[in-house]
DNA sequence: CCGTTCGGAGTACGAGTGTTCACTGACTTG
DNA sequence: CAAGTCAGTGAACACTCGTACTCCGAACGG
């Protein structure tokens, strides 16, 4: 057992480390990852230039770190979400709110994923598109286990999560455009669209 | 009447132009618009900086021009294939392909907007947002003049030609990021979404 | 034909960039 | 408690960047 239970070198690694993730994302608010420089970094997080690759290689490499931060929480969720009980109505409608309270909550982190996820960093673009597949596989598998989908084939269940999942990625968008006082609006036309979606997923196996 | 028909000068400054223009799109390709030097397009271009700005104020405005090469030609061919007689299958599938082809032919224009959509240069942000607004209110009009739309009201006519237009961008997207030997996938499964967003629309009012 | 316009060239400036290097001093380990 | 590890420093490198000048010469209008 050592004089200090964690180890104050590692904690504080961490902690400019955070820091640093934190300054970017500050900075990435009005620029993208491309046009974010090493330095400009560092002076906001109150570091030294050449004390940035203690910790990242690249701004790219601190880019996908972004995204795991931003992304990797949230796989839990919609599960969780997917699983209560209710008509498909209410659970919709629920499933917008949390989009709504989570982008709402932390602008500046879906902010990012949504100008990165086609932006002109390699990696970074492929993180997210990694992370989304993951959801949309989630998603299907959520929906698979209901009474409702009985006949679906696997194909059609992806197919059907990932078209869920492009929404929620649109609808964040468009609540960041929107910003604070457009959102009853967006969150209004959002819900429609799903019921759209999911009346079309009822008749699908009438007319596929 | 000049001695030159349409000017040899106004000629000359317009292919300059569209040099700036094409260069810049080039460099798009691997970086986004915010990272763009104007020394770098010059350079690409083979022109020297200062004669940059003989022709946009900033590489701001180089970026809305682009959006306006590019989006604004196809307003025409919407309404051209919407208009188009035979059943809605048909229909949806000669829109996909429409959509393919027109990406596989410029594949770059095509990058630049899906890139700068939600990209760090707010002009430009704003210009593809103004076009994409367009689209959904010309598709919103041709799906009104449909026997179909009978009892939809303006809204949701709005609604349901933003649905068909988001799709389209996160087709483009993804086309975009399989590239051709993927392409045949990600039609047949744009397809498939299409077939349930039309399927849904179909028993909109029944359940609406 | 002559004066004017103007697209583009050339030069120069200050500021900011990513990266390397030797170095320091607090924490950690045996 | 001594030896070693290592997060962070500070100075220096060789760039690129946007922009402000002046200037040239071909195309233009009267």
């Amino acid at each position: 057992m050592s004089h200090t239970p964690v180890g104050v070198r590692r904690t504080q690694k961490l902690r400019t480390r955070q820091a640093l993730l934190d300054a970017a994302l500050d900075l990435l608010e009005h620029q993208s990852l491309s046009s974010l420089g090493l330095r400009e970094v560092t002076r906001a997080a109150g570091v030294t230039p050449t004390a940035f690759y203690r910790h990242f290689e690249d701004t790219a490499a601190l880019g996908v770190a972004l995204v795991e931060e931003t992304l990797g929480s949230l796989h839990g969720l919609i599960a969780a979400v997917l699983a209560e009980t209710g008509d498909s109505e209410e659970r919709l409608d629920r499933s917008v709110a949390v989009i709504a309270r989570h982008v709402g909550a932390q602008p500046a982190h879906f902010r990012f994923i949504a100008r990165e996820q086609h932006g002109g960093v390699g990696p970074v673009r492929a993180a997210i598109a990694a992370q989304l597949r993951r959801f949309a596989e989630e998603v299907a598998c959520a929906l698979g286990q209901e009474p409702g989908s009985a006949g679906w084939s696997e194909e059609d269940l992806l197919m059907l999560g990932g078209l869920y999942v492009d929404h929620m990625v649109i609808t964040t968008s468009t609540l960041l455009e929107a910003g604070p006082e457009g959102e009853a609006e967006v969150v209004r036309v959002a819900r429609r669209r799903l019921r759209l979606v999911t009346i079309g997923r009822a008749h699908w196996l009438d007319e596929g």
